[in-house]
DNA sequence: ACAGATACGGATGAGCTATCCGCTTCATCG
DNA sequence: CGATGAAGCGGATAGCTCATCCGTATCTGT
């Protein structure tokens, strides 16, 4: 295992700083695109990011490690339901904000093993602290642990569906939220 | 107004039951398909049809149409509660049936002007059924009609995220839809 | 400074969208 | 029924994006 190169590590850099760049401004990724704005030939991108995919995860990679580290300060809560209803509500808002994000967590199949793990890690988190509230007896029994990922994604959805612009997009999104915690709860 | 060619009607069938299938396989509509499989000329279906969303929106004219029979009826019913989530079932489970209803209804701007007549009366009867259930205190006043369409898209993209195979979708769709409901009630 | 490995860049082809226009088919009228 | 104009058909084609490939340039270790 060479090291890499200096040259690489730099374009690796531009790439990925130029694929947020576009994610912010919600224009939906193209290598294209993103090979003209970073100053790079079209190969250069690809030989980085075998595909759209590949550079989505990558630049939604550092979320998702938020996210864990988000998860694990709430799994030091006493209150099992405020644990459970703060993490959620973190990951609803992470997924309203940065649309990298919302299409990682909507995919069932990764093409970068880090994401995949990552994604493991949150489910873990989300799956123990569902228990944790079950057992407390807030929680409605028939919400099975494969659920929470597929509701966040939903209600993420449902908000862009409803807002025309990103601001308003945080408050309809917790509106929603509350409400589902409501149907959840016991 | 010169009445429609025969020739152009029997090629506008062709083309739509060419496409219903093919949304029903669960392909992405691509107008070069269906001429092919319609056994007909690219510019015949362009002809017809603008662009893709156009003949999305044809394909989904019925089932809109059924959605509204569907809510005429459930305004005729006592219960304000009962027609209301009777009304939101049937929504959610044609949209998780049908991929063209489920894109057609999370679009804002629609291409026909039938489509948009159509998504206009399904909203007002909604609109209707939850101003019913509200003054009947068994809903939450803090629902606004706008947020009906949008959850309901939620709860089937949710659908979608979750499930593998169609046949896990309808069960799924219901008990997402029944917790929700859950959380709407008062 | 040299050699080999590594990475770069853009020309290139494959696939899809959408258009345009010469030709065919249809409906109407004498 | 046959001619005529209108309406419709079909596919060649241009524009665009995705993705690959390979000759060339750059870097790293000696």
């Amino acid at each position: 295992m060479t090291p890499q190169r200096k040259d690489a590590a730099r374009n690796w850099d531009r790439i990925t700083t130029v694929a947020r760049e576009l994610v912010d401004e919600g224009t939906p990724l193209q290598l294209n695109d993103v090979a003209r704005r970073a100053g790079l030939g079209v190969g250069t991108v690809y030989r980085h990011f075998p595909t759209t995919e590949a550079l989505l995860e990558t630049v939604a990679t550092p979320c998702l490690e938020a996210l864990g580290d988000h998860g694990r300060q709430a799994l030091a809560h006493d209150d099992a339901w405020h644990a459970f209803s703060t993490f959620l509500t973190q990951l609803v808002e992470a997924q309203v904000t940065d649309p990298a994000l919302a299409k990682v967590s909507a995919t069932a199949t990764d093409v970068l093993p880090r994401t995949t793990e990552l994604k493991r890690q949150i489910i873990a988190i989300g799956t123990e602290l569902l228990t944790r509230a079950r057992a407390a007896g807030t929680v409605r029994p028939d919400l099975a642990d494969g659920d929470l990922v597929p509701l966040m994604c939903g209600i993420s959805y449902a908000t862009y569906v409803h807002s025309e612009t990103p601001a308003d997009r945080l408050p309809t999104a917790r509106r929603y939220l509350d409400t589902l915690l409501r149907g959840l709860s016991a």
